[in-house]
DNA sequence: GGGTGCATCCAAAGCGCTTTGACGATGGAC
DNA sequence: GTCCATCGTCAAAGCGCTTTGGATGCACCC
């Protein structure tokens, strides 16, 4: 069933049954009525290429998921965070066409889906400091946005929560609480989100006076091994850390792996904070917060990113840029420094 | 850059120049070449709208990824699946058009990417028993291949796992070394996967003799904390099982969770053998395996899924059904019952 | 020299939709 | 009764590509 058929069973004109379907007001009430109920009776609905061909809008918006050719790893948040982009989309009649493109072919894949023409907006995941890919897509004229940032000053759309400000707040929460020795299991440093986490981490010392301390100091891929085997590291040192500081719930999961194998209890005599994204299958406890940790949504950022795309679409003088307040919220995995830590201190 | 200009620029017709670049035989070599050369030169590419709606295929395929609406959770296994099949459509110049739609819309869902003419074929994720999406997909008469199967006898294309086998030599494997508590932490029985994995340790059990507890048996959303809590409640039995399967590697860090915290050594005082989809983020060890497990990669799969699919499309006449057997690997957390128990069984 | 066959190329139609520009009908203002 | 808006509708062009059905030129053969 294509239109024209259904404008001869109308004894319309294409023109007048097209105009029916998409709302516009130079056709007459009770035509449209007796068209909407045709074309549902028929179940028509139109050829999205043809639609596509003849608006010059494809409906479907692009996202490049970048996966560590070496490792053939492909992080799990990405899966919440295209789950709420997908949510809006949908709502919004968009289509999301993904590609998962190892990490050097990046660059040449934008550039073949812009001429290509196949979406009408891009959402850019995991930039690199200085990532090539953002000028690449401002110089083609395409809409974009980029969740995360490359720069503190990003003249372009971007969906971040702030990172540095978050880590700053929690390492200083954890210093009020007698904690001198803090170590930290970051991501990977080659991208933005990791850097920005280690910086807040060292204004948050730096702001009670104490030093970083790099021997405290790991980053990696954020699995559960990386978490466990830094966390087991760390607690073997002479002078270990007595709090730690995770960049992913993933990685709390393995520093708790090591602390029980240890005997030691969380809260007590570790002291841990992870970041949360809210994932789906790593929930931070059910009602009760397992782990103090610094929370926010990646599904809800996915969701607030595919917004802030759909707009610009639809005006491309505007450019987006939300930064989200992640929550602090207080698990049972935090307490003041232990007593025998401080002692060695003194 | 469009064919139009091209052709003109090299004074050529479009014709001529669409089959140079197509490969078709009707063109000399060195015109050819010529088209080839300034093809590259400008950077043409095909606008694939017009050609989508020209030669009546989208290049594209949809998956359409179920999500509990109750929980807002959607599986990491979708991730690395997905990621698999798209490295194959990349190579074979497809795009992915991926949508998250709760489970209650699915086949509305459906329906409406057929009707819409948007992709060539579908892959159906997570097929419970009797789904109907698949009678429909078949009246429709649109390429499909099911990631499962939703019976025993399917007349569709799928790629699917030996489940039931491979639980089954688990289970037979666990009472070769003494056990006869055998519990499973299997995931939501309401998906045919689950069903069959319960089938396959009811099986083993059968075959040895035994029978099967339904108190040792459980069944939900295949988290960490789900695998803890069970473990848990299951381990403070007056007659605790001595060996426990479980149908994911998230699930076997929570039981593992729950082993350590009562101070039981995996290997020695419980048994534990997982289902390992060699998820990029939860590795079953690095080397060495951890859990003794049932392996088989989703990733993999993906990539068979999406072959089978482009081969499908490309000759209808073709039903691919592909059934993967897992390895099974021998990791450090199983061995002989315990002789307390055996005692006690005694 | 006229036919045959092949290699190369082209003009134009068509894919299913939107949108421009025009047209007949209606009704109110004068 | 004429004129002019306004309304509702339509025919046709166009989106950028593929593909059908020739057309042209040239070598080859009898």
């Amino acid at each position: 069933m294509k239109l024209k058929d259904l404008a001869a069973q109308l004894g319309l004109s294409q023109t007048t049954v097209s105009r029916a379907l998409n709302g516009y007001p130079e056709v007459s009430e009770v035509t449209r009525a007796r068209v909407v109920a045709a074309a549902k009776r028929h179940d028509y609905r139109p050829n999205v290429r043809a639609k596509a061909l003849a608006t010059g809008r494809s409906m479907a918006i692009g996202h490049v998921l970048p996966v560590s050719n070496s490792h053939e790893m492909v992080n799990p948040v990405f899966a919440d965070f295209i789950a709420g982009a997908s949510e809006t989309y949908t709502r919004s009649g968009y289509d999301l066409v993904l590609s998962v493109v190892p990490d050097e072919e990046q660059e040449s894949h934008y550039r073949t889906m812009a001429s290509k023409q196949s979406v009408d907006g891009l959402l850019v995941h995991s930039p690199r400091p200085d990532d090539p890919r953002i000028p690449l897509l401002q110089k083609i004229g395409i809409p974009f946005v980029v969740h995360g940032r490359d720069s503190e000053v990003a003249d372009y759309s971007w969906v971040d929560i702030n990172n540095r400000r978050a880590f700053r707040r929690a390492t200083e929460f954890l210093v009020d609480l007698g904690h001198t020795r803090i170590g930290l299991l970051n991501g990977r440093e080659d991208y933005e989100f990791a850097r920005r986490r280690r910086a807040g981490v060292e204004e948050g010392l730096a702001a009670r006076g104490l030093r970083a301390d790099p021997a405290l100091m790991y980053s990696d891929e954020m699995t559960e091994q990386y978490g466990y085997r830094a966390a087991s590291a760390l607690l073997a040192l002479d002078a270990p850390p007595t709090a730690l500081l995770a960049s992913s719930t993933i990685i709390a999961f393995g520093i708790r792996r090591a602390a029980i194998e240890r005997g030691l209890v969380l809260g007590r005599d570790l002291s841990l904070i992870s970041h949360d994204d809210v994932l789906s299958y790593f929930r931070n406890g059910d009602e009760e917060p397992l782990f103090t940790a610094i929370r926010s949504s990646v599904w809800e950022a996915g969701r607030r990113a595919a917004e802030a795309l759909i707009r610009q679409i639809a005006d491309p003088d505007t450019l987006p840029q939300i930064l989200l307040e992640a929550d602090f919220v207080i698990g049972t995995s935090t307490g003041p420094a232990p007593k025998t830590n401080a002692k060695r201190k003194a």
